[in-house]
DNA sequence: ATAATCTTTGCAACCCAGTTGCATGAACTT
DNA sequence: AAGTTCATGCAACTGGGTTGCAAAGATTAT
């Protein structure tokens, strides 16, 4: 629905250009994380900077979250509504090394680590990798 | 000591070439993990690709194993003897944001994750980010 | 409405870590 | 000594990411 994508970009006050409405539409669909260069193959015709910057604003702005998964791209999922992409919303990133398709795990906060002291802790980056569901059958 | 860096290497079945005792000196020498890059830098005048090549040897016999703490340069770093580069063996990591050094937490195993049901696990890459006891004085 | 200003886009160029091909050189085998 | 295998050095390339800059579009002030 056109209607959402935009509410989604106001709620998130991004301004609904042409570019941005269908990119986000391209996020939406996607149900695993998705790379600049696998975005870029979305479109007949795009420009790499400017689906570049797009992410960016996105990711700034906190509609998107990236991932490093390690191999080599980042990917860019969604956001849920509720994140505020503080060390709160951390949650674990899932790789397939069968299908290289990136899992938002949610529902999988990343546990708490015990550092060494005079340690203190930002962020932290959790990616298991293995084999998906969708790849096990 | 030159006697220790040859039976190391001997240890792991690599031939002591003349290359990788000197950079297993510095491997040895590092307390925290260091990058392709940087470990140019660490000589005069040496080759990337022989620098690279070595590490991968390194690598493959398990005697340094590699981290992707999200910086844009895989960071290598010595195994422990008892390593086996084993799922077992997986320890978390921590990137300094001030300094960007990277640490081993070797006692710091990585946490247990319950995955999703038919989501099966091969290995665990956990990051921690924040500042390191060197930089927080 | 027109002009001035700010934002977004498209294109090209660049950066840099990583990687590979290939020829030379060193070290083992026969 | 000749042949074979392995290691090294150099150069070239790849691919993701990033930036400069000018044109196009949108917003605001006059
Ligand atoms: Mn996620
Ligand atoms: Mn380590
Ligand atoms: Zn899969
Ligand atoms: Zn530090």
């Amino acid at each position: 629905m056109q209607k959402d994508i935009d509410s989604k970009l106001n709620a998130k006050n991004i301004k609904p250009t042409a570019m941005r409405q269908l990119v986000l539409q391209v996020l939406t669909k996607q149900s695993t994380a998705i790379s600049l260069p696998e975005l870029e193959n979305k479109f007949e015709k795009a420009d790499k900077a400017t689906l570049y910057r797009t992410l960016k604003t996105f990711e700034k702005n906190k509609l998107i979250h990236s991932i490093d998964d390690g191999t080599g791209s980042i990917k860019y999922a969604l956001c849920k509504d509720s994140c505020e992409c503080h060390p709160d919303d951390l949650h674990v990133h899932f790789l397939c090394t069968h299908c290289n398709q990136t899992y938002c795990l949610n529902d999988i906060s990343v546990p708490n680590i015990n550092l060494p002291s005079s340690f203190s802790l930002e962020s932290v980056n959790m990616v298991v990798k293995g084999i998906c569901s969708v790849c096990s059958k």
